[in-house]
DNA sequence: TATGAATGAGTGTTCATTCAT
DNA sequence: TATGAATGAACACTCATTCAT
C-alpha cells in the first residue's frame, strides 16, 4: 500500500473543437471515444509510415496522437491489437475499391481498362495510406501466421475472387482462389515495391503492374496456359 | 513484435577478407576467422528462419553459434551488419543460379522452359535457405532504405537485366531495368508468398509464378503492350 | 506482485459523518452519500477478498461498486484511505464481538468456555469477512507503520485489555498491554493462517488456537511463569 | 532492424577487491557469478527490509546492488524469482538453527530452556535478517498460494515436526503436523509482531513468545487438553 | 453531484553492445 | 584473440489520480 506523488496537469489534451454539430449526432460519449480512437489510429499510421511497424512504439504513437498512454490502451489491448485495428480500418477503406461485383460495367470492359480500374484506385490508396504496405506485410508475417490466416489478406482475396468468378463463370473455385491469391500478391507486391522505390521509378513500376495484371487476366479468361503453349 | 530505437550506424564494411598473402601458407588464422564468420552466419540463418529478422537476437545467434558475443561483434559491427552479411552471402550463393549470361542455351530456349530454368533453382534456393525471404524483406524495408539501395536486390536485378539484354538485344537500358526489377519483384514476391503459405498452397503458387514469368517474358520479347492491345 | 512508489499522504481523515443535524429529516443527501460510501467499501471488500490488498485496484473497486472513479475519490482521498476506511468499518463490526467488559458472565466462565466465547465469534467474523485478514495485515505492515500505529490493531488490543483487566484485577497496566497484544497477535495470526490454509486444515488450527488461548489465559490468571516453573 | 546509440561506460561496476585468495578457490568464473548473485540478493534484502516486498522494485534492487538491470535478470527470471531466491537463502540460513534432531541435548532439556534454545537463535535471525518477516509473509500469500504450498514454510514446519517427533515418540503424524504448524505460526507471528513493533515493545513480546511456546510444548508433551481440563 | 475518459509517471523486463578477463 | 558477464537505455503496459462534462 502506498501512493504516487500527485503531481498533475501539464498537457491539456486539446479542447476538441466541438464538432460543429454536423447533423450526424452520435452520443457525445461515443463521438469522443470514436474520435480518440481514430486519432490514435491516425497517429499510428503516421508513425508506421515513417519507421515501420516494428520500430513503431506505443509511446511514440500516444505522443503523436497528443494523448496519454492510457488512452491508447483504453482502445487497444496491446501493440498488436493496434496494428490489427489499423489493418481493419484498411479493410473498410478498401472495401469500396474492391467491390467489383457491384460494378457490372467491369465485367464487360476491355482487360487493359479493367487493369486501370483496379490498379488506379489502389495506387491512390497506397499513396494516401503510406503505412499500408508496412501493415500488409506485418499482419502477414508474425510468427507462424501465414498470409492466409489474416483477415486483411483474406478480405482482399475474397473480393478479387468474387470478381473473377463473375468474369470466368465456369472456373473451379479452387483454381479461382489460386488465381485470386496470385493476382493479389502480384499487385500488392508490385505496388509495395513501387512505393518503396524512389519516386522516379514509381510510375514505370505501376505501368508494369498493369501490364502484368492484364496479361494474367487474359490468361485466365482465355484459359491459355503459357507453360503449355510456349514449351 | 520487438522494438528498438531507430538509430543507424554505417555498418562497418566487413574486415575485407585480408587479401590473402600471395596465395600461400599459414592461413590458419584466416581460416579460423573465416570459419567463425561462417558459423555465426549459419547460426543467424537458423535463428532467422525460425523467428524472423526482427525477433532474432544477437545473443541467440551467438549462443547458437557456440561462440561468445565478442566473436560476433568482432565480425559484425552490429545487428544490421550481421543481417547485411547474410544478405551478401545469399548474393554469392545465388550468383551461379542467376548467371544466365553464362548459359547461352537459355537464350534460345522456349519461354516456358526458360521459366523452369529460372524458377526451379530459385525454388530450391528458397527451400534450402528458409531465412532468405526474411532477409530479403528486411533488407528492403527498414526506415528510409528503399529497395534500390540494397546490394542484394541490386545484384539480383543486375543478373536478370543481363540475361534480358541478351534475349532482347535492342532494348533500351532503362526499359530493361524496369523489366528486370519487375521480374525480380514478381518472382520474389510470389515465391515469398508461396513459402509463407501452407505447404498445400505452395506448388500451385509456384506454377502461377512460372506462368506469370512466361507471360511477362513473352511480352518483353515480342514487344507486345497489353495495355494497348487489350484496350 | 504489484508495485508503487512509497510516497505517503496523510490520508484525509474521512469526511466525518456530518454530525447529523439534531437527529431529524432530510437525510436523503447524507443517506445517499452514506449508501455510496458503503457500496464502495463493499466492493473493495469483495475485491480484496479475491485478490488481496496489493492487487486490488481502485478501478476494479469503482467498477464493482457500479460507480465512477470520481465517487470513490469523493469519499477516499486515495487507495490507502480506502483500505483504512475498510479497517475502520471492521473495527465497528468487531466492537460488539469484543465488548467483553459488557458481558459479566465471561468473567466467571471456565477458561475453555471463555476461549470458545472469544474465538468462535471471531471465526465467524473471519468467515464472513474474507478480506479481513488481508486488511489486518496490510494495515499493520506498510513502510514504517508498525502494528501499534494502527487504529484497527489498537482498538482490538484495547478491548482485550479491558476484559483481562476485569479478570485479573491486580495486574499492572503495562503487563496487561503486553498480555493483550500477545493474545491478539496469537489469535489473529492463528486464524489468518487457518483461513489461508486449505479448508481441511482449518478446524484443527482453530482448535489449537483455542488451546493456546486457554493456556495463555490460565497462565495470566494464575500468575504462573512457565519460564520459571519449567526451567 | 535498427540500432541503439552506442553511448557507453559511465559506471564501472566496482573492481571487485580481489578476494585475497582465501584458500577456498572456486573457479573465478563461478566465484564472480556467485558474488554477483549474493550481492543482488543482499540488495534485495535491504530494499525489502525498508519498504517491503510489494514496494520493492527491481530497479531499486539493481541500483542498490550497484549493478545493471541485466545482471539482476541474469540470475533471476523475474521479480518473484528474486523473492523466492531470497526465501531459499533464508531456508539455508535457518537450517542450522532448526536442525533440532541433530542436537540430542534438546530432547532432555527443560521446556523453558528449550524455548530459549529455539527462540533465541530465531530472534537473532530476525534481527539480522530484517527482510525475513516480509518475505515470509509474501511467499505465503500470493494469489491462491496457501501457507502450505511454500518451501520456506514447509521447510520450517518439517524441522519442527522432526523435533517434536523426537520428544513425543508416540504422536500420530497428523497431530504432529498440526502441532508443528501451530508452533511455527505462533513463533513467526509473535516475532514478526515483535520486530514490527517499536523497540521498547520488542523484548516483552519475545518473552511472551517463549512463554507461549513453553506452555504449548508442555501441553503436547503431557498430552494435556486444556479445552477439556478447563471446562 | 456523479461519471468515467484521460493522464503519465513508474514498473518489470529485454537485448544490443561493450570490455574485463 | 575469445569469452560471456555486465550494462542500461528503451519498451510495453498499468493504474492511482484528476477533471471536463
Amino acid at each position: 500500500m502506498s501512493t504516487r506523488t500527485p503531481v498533475r496537469r501539464p498537457a491539456r489534451p486539446k479542447p476538441a473543437p466541438r464538432p460543429a454539430k454536423p447533423a450526424r449526432r452520435r452520443q457525445p460519449q461515443q463521438d469522443r471515444g470514436q474520435k480518440r480512437f481514430e486519432e490514435v489510429l491516425d497517429a499510428a499510421e503516421q508513425v508506421i509510415a515513417e519507421i515501420g511497424v516494428e520500430d513503431m512504439t506505443t509511446n511514440a504513437v500516444a505522443a503523436r496522437a497528443g494523448s496519454g498512454m492510457g488512452s491508447l490502451y483504453r482502445f487497444f489491448a496491446n501493440k498488436d491489437a493496434l496494428v490489427a485495428a489499423l489493418a481493419e480500418r484498411y479493410i473498410r477503406t478498401m472495401r469500396p475499391l474492391t467491390e467489383y461485383a457491384e460494378r457490372p460495367e467491369l465485367h464487360v470492359m476491355p482487360l487493359a481498362d479493367l487493369a486501370d480500374a483496379i490498379v488506379d484506385p489502389l495506387v491512390e490508396f497506397f499513396r494516401s495510406a503510406p503505412a499500408y504496405r508496412h501493415v500488409w506485410h506485418a499482419v502477414n508475417q508474425p510468427g507462424s501466421k501465414s498470409v492466409f490466416d489474416c483477415q486483411l489478406h483474406e478480405s482482399v482475396v475474397a473480393s478479387v475472387s468474387a470478381m473473377m468468378s463473375a468474369r470466368v463463370p465456369g472456373a473451379k473455385p479452387k483454381r479461382l482462389r489460386v488465381h485470386a491469391a496470385t493476382a493479389v500478391e502480384l499487385v500488392h507486391g508490385m505496388l509495395s515495391a513501387a512505393f518503396a522505390a524512389p519516386v522516379a521509378e514509381r510510375q514505370p513500376l505501376i505501368n508494369e503492374t498493369k501490364r502484368l495484371l492484364t496479361l494474367y487476366s487474359e490468361m485466365i479468361q482465355t484459359g491459355d496456359d503459357p507453360l503449355v503453349r510456349l514449351r
